[in-house]
RNA sequence: GGCCCGUUCGUCUAGCGGUUUAGGACGCCGCCCUCUCAAGGCGGAGAUCACCGGUUCGAAUCCGGUACGGGCUACCA
């Protein structure tokens, strides 16, 4: 339950997505952004599923959308499934309102009907270009038809739309945005733009104004694709007799060759990232960042830190080219941030549970807190954590062998010598005294046994126990794969190594 | 065609007329630590602030133009 009073000068923000596909980072930005300037602010967030397009719109884009919301992290005030005073807040559901707002503009004299088809705008267009006028807009053909007789052509069934009427002494139309300062645009340069279509339904610039004006949003923070209609919406504002919003476009997210964002960038949705394994955390943290900076310095922001500090005016103007190497090392941090039991809860037992290698039951708990221990800094997605485990899930039969490693510390000179003594020296410890530090007790002093170095003796056994040359500490590799088999694995590797 | 927006290291950015030899982060390179791989610590290379003019004692910062990129100009959102 929110403390909401009727206090109209309080911030009210919304997240306005078109359900015709997946939640994209673009839009998880501008998601972000509007959360997070909310709770900045002690505003209220909105979310709003703009279907008007009923060919593109689906319930089940809807319900992506909404699971991408809640992965984010980014609650709603009011909204789908939560509700609130001013809704619906689907706007299928709020046909009537833009019906009964575009009447009352027409009763005003605010609106008209236009009865040109869509083959005469488009003649109308190519004309104007062939004399090569500067406007090639609406010519306002219908704009002074007399109102009786507009009404008797519509009562005769005749097909028509209706359109706005832009003021002639409008002027200038100065768009306060909070990240471009003051646009201005030459209302002699807007069209009479149509407000509802031949099929009874409304347009974005029409339907998103009555939206925002009866939901009270205080600010709009949307996309730049947005900034040249933005003008347009100020019209329809000034007719409704509504208080204009402030503005805030922000930039476009590009791939990493500057162009839009496609499927041929690989992910683009926020379950792509989800799915790649990928912390809700550090996703928005990435994000965020990505056009935003609360001073230049930090790089690791925690969604606390989002929410109080948050403000338009550090937002850049630039679009931003993801990279996913930086998004890599966030989430890398945000992993070694944790500590042993909660990367253990969190990551470690549910990676192996999906992979089907460890249901959680086949170890003591403090197996799986070293576990967490020992690979938690070697990993950068959570599922990399289970290509570090790998070795303790295989049999020692299957133990694959990598053919580097094994050429370069197995099948050398010495390597057998320190096997053998590894072998004799670890033996003598019991189950109970399996542990790191015991382990390399053991095996701290045949380097200088041997007469070889430390990588010459270590290594051999790295790669008997292990198959590769990379691991935790031995101790902890040795500790974690346990007595017998290691033990096992250190008599079978001797007949690779010389 | 018209209108609008944008342009600081490869990338994200700091910078709001002098404190700048343009700072930080990722990435890259090197060193340290070290049994390997990471993690961690330290250091380095990397930007004539798109270009050209102007204003000013002084400009990355203000103004104008040019170039390049983007958006809108739809009975798409």
């Amino acid at each position: 339950m929110s403390d909401n009073t009727n206090d109209t000068s309080a911030v009210r923000v919304r997240f306005a997505p078109s359900p015709t596909g997946k939640l994209h980072v673009g839009g998880a930005r501008t998601a972000i952004y509007n959360w997070a300037f909310a709770r900045a602010n002690g505003g209220t967030f909105v979310l709003r599923i703009d279907d008007t397009d009923p060919t593109r719109s689906t319930d089940e884009n809807t319900q992506v959308i909404l699971r991408a919301m809640r992965w984010l992290g980014l609650d709603w005030d009011e909204g789908p499934e939560v509700g609130g005073d001013f809704g619906p807040y689907f706007q299928t559901e709020r046909m009537g309102l833009y019906r009964e707002a575009a009447q009352k503009l027409g009763a005003e004299g605010k609106a008209y009907y236009c009865f040109c088809t869509p083959k005469e705008l488009e003649e109308s267009r190519a004309a104007a270009k062939a004399r090569g006028d500067s406007f090639q807009g609406y010519q306002r053909t219908c704009r002074n038809i007399d109102p009786a007789e507009a009404q008797a052509r519509v009562d005769a069934g005749e097909p028509y739309t209706v359109r706005i009427k832009v003021p002639d002494e409008r002027g200038d139309v100065i768009v306060h945005d909070a990240v471009h300062g003051d646009v201005t645009f030459n209302a002699r340069e807007l069209d009479d733009f149509i407000i509802f279509r031949s099929d009874g339904t409304p347009t974005y610039n029409f339907a998103t104004v009555v939206d925002d004006a009866s939901m009270g949003i205080t600010h709009i923070i949307r996309g730049d694709d947005h900034l040249s209609n933005t003008p347009r919406q100020v019209i329809v504002y000034e007719a409704l007799g509504a208080p204009t919003p402030t503005f805030a476009h922000i930039s476009m997210i590009l791939g990493s060759d500057g162009k839009k964002l496609s499927k041929r960038h690989g992910a683009t949705s926020v379950e792509d990232y989800r799915d790649a394994g990928y912390l809700s955390d550090a996703f928005v943290n990435y994000l965020a960042l990505l056009g935003w900076a609360p001073d230049g310095e930090s790089t690791v922001i925690s969604r606390n830190r989002l929410a109080n500090e948050f403000s338009l005016d550090h937002v850049s103007k630039n679009p931003a080219i993801m990279d996913p190497k930086k998004l890599d090392f966030i989430n890398g941090e945000y992993l070694h941030g944790m500590d042993d039991a909660q990367f253990c809860n969190d990551i470690l037992l549910p990676e192996l549970a999906v992979a089907g290698m460890d249901d959680g039951s086949k170890h003591e708990a403090n197996w799986y807190l070293m576990a967490a221990n020992a690979f938690k800094p070697r990993c950068t997605l959570s599922r990399d954590v289970t290509t570090q485990a790998k070795y303790l899930y295989t049999s020692d039969e299957q133990l694959e062998y990598d053919e580097k490693a094994t050429k370069k510390w197995l099948a050398k000179n010495g390597a057998r010598a320190a096997l053998d003594a590894a072998g004799e020296a670890l033996r003598s410890l019991t189950d109970e005294e399996w542990t790191p530090e015991a382990i390399e007790a053991a095996l701290d002093p045949l380097p200088a046994q041997l007469g070889m170095g430390k990588g010459r003796v270590f290594q051999p056994i790295r790669v008997a126990c292990v198959g590769g040359a990379a691991s935790p500490g031995i101790g902890e590799t040795l500790a974690l794969l346990g007595r017998d088999h290691s033990l096992a694995r250190i008599e079978q590797a001797k007949s690779l190594a010389l």
